[in-house]
DNA sequence: CCTCGAACTTGTCGATCGAATAGTCTCTGC
DNA sequence: GCAGAGACTATTCGATCGACAAGTTCGAGG
C-alpha cells in the first residue's frame, strides 16, 4: 500500500488537514477547548467550518488529533536531542536535560496550556489525554529522576510537578510576563537564562 | 453610612451577592472566563441568571468582581502568616516564606488558574489583572528576593514564575495528578511535603 | 472524453450563550 | 398599615455554538 504514488487529490487532502490541525493547535492552546470555536479554527485554517465536520467527525475527535499531534512533535524533538548528550559527569547530563526540557517547553507553550486546561477538572479528555500521552513520558521522565538525580521514589509527584512548573509556566503566560515584569520570555536570550536559572536551581 | 444599622435587606442583598462571587470564583476557576456560563453560576448559586445582570451587570464585571474576591483573600492570608516569621536565620526565613506560599497555593489553586487562563493572550482583562492585582504583589516578592535571598534583579522574572510554577502546577491539576500519579495534592501530608520539597529546593 | 466519487461550500437546525425587559414579591420608612 | 422602593423571577431577544444535509467543484480511472 505505500508506495510513493501521492495523487495531486491525496496531497491536498492531508495539505487540508494539516492546516486544520495546526489552527487547532493554536486555537484550543488560547482559548480552551470550550472557549475555542470551530469556526474560528476553521477561519484562521482558510476554510470554512464544515470541512471541519468533514475531516474530524466532531469537536471532540479535533481536539484528540491536535492532542496528538503536540505530544508527536514532543516526542521526536526530546528524544533526537537527548540522545546527542551522552559524556560528562551525571550533575552536568542532568542540567543538560533540563536546559533541552525549557527549551521545548519554550517553543511549544501549547504543552503546557492543554496540560492545565484539562487537567483541571476531571473528565473524559483529561482520561484519554493522561492515559494515552502523559503517562508514558511521566514514567520515562521519572526513571530519569530516579536513576540520575537520585530523587526518592516518594518525591515523584513533586519533583515532576516541580520541574514542569518551573520550566513552562514563565513561556505559557508570556503576554502576562510581558506586561508584569516587562522581559518577553519569546526572545532567545530569555530562553537561555530561563534554561540556565532552572538547571542550577534543581541542580545547583 | 458606617453605623451597624444592617436591615434584614441590606444582609440579604450581600449574602446573595456573595453565594454569587463564591460560585463565580468557582466556576472561572474551573472553566475558565468563556467556558463558564452565568446560568451555570446561577445555578450553583441556587439562584437563576436574571439575578447576576441585576446585581453585576456584565459577565465582565462579574469577572472582576471575582478576580477583587481572589485577590483579597490572598492579601489577608499572606500578610498575617509572613508577620508571624520574624526570627531565624535568613535562610530557615525564606523557606519558611515559601511554606507559606505552598499552602496558600494549594488551599487556592483558583489564584493560579486564573492566572493562566488570562496570562495567555493579551487583552483587556489580561491588562486590568496585572495593573490592578498583579504588579503589587510582584513587586512585594521580588523586594523579598533581591534583598533576603540576593536573588540579582535581572532574574527576577525567572525566579518569580519558576516559584510560581513550582508551588502551584501540582495543585492546579491536582484531577490530573491523582490519575498520573495516585498521589493526591489536596491531602495535609501531600502538600506539607510538597511545601518542604519546593523549600528545599529553592533554599537548598 | 466523460462520468463518478471525493473534497469542499453553503445553508440550516436546535441548543445555549449574555443581556435586556417586564412583572412579582417582600421588606422598609413614614 | 400602607405606599413605594428595591430584591428577585420569568420571559424573551439576537448572536453564536456544534452538527448536519444538501448542493457544487474538480481531479482520477475507465
Amino acid at each position: 500500500m505505500a508506495g510513493g504514488s501521492t495523487t495531486t487529490r491525496e496531497r491536498q487532502r492531508e495539505a487540508t488537514r494539516e492546516r486544520i490541525l495546526e489552527a487547532a493547535v493554536e486555537t484550543f492552546a488560547e482559548k480552551g477547548f470550550t472557549g475555542a470555536s470551530t469556526r474560528e479554527i476553521a477561519r484562521r485554517a482558510g476554510t470554512n467550518q464544515g470541512l471541519i465536520t468533514y475531516h474530524f467527525r466532531t469537536k471532540d475527535e479535533l481536539w484528540r488529533a491536535a492532542a496528538d499531534s503536540i505530544f508527536e512533535g514532543l516526542g521526536v524533538q526530546l528524544a533526537g536531542r537527548l540522545d546527542a548528550l551522552d559524556l560528562g559527569d551525571p550533575r552536568e547530563r542532568a542540567r543538560e536535560a533540563i536546559r533541552v526540557y525549557v527549551r521545548f517547553a519554550a517553543a511549544h507553550p501549547e504543552l503546557f496550556r492543554i496540560m492545565v486546561d484539562e487537567g483541571r477538572v476531571a473528565g473524559e479528555r483529561l482520561a484519554w489525554l493522561v492515559d494515552t500521552h502523559l503517562r508514558p513520558r511521566f514514567d520515562l521522565i521519572a526513571r530519569g529522576m530516579v536513576e540520575a538525580a537520585g530523587v526518592d521514589a516518594s518525591l515523584l509527584p513533586h519533583a515532576f510537578y516541580a520541574l514542569a512548573g518551573a520550566a513552562s509556566l514563565i513561556f505559557a503566560v508570556a503576554p502576562e510576563c510581558r506586561r508584569l515584569t516587562g522581559l518577553d520570555p519569546a526572545r532567545v536570550e530569555a530562553v537561555e537564562t530561563h534554561a540556565e536559572f532552572v538547571a542550577r536551581l534543581i541542580v545547583p
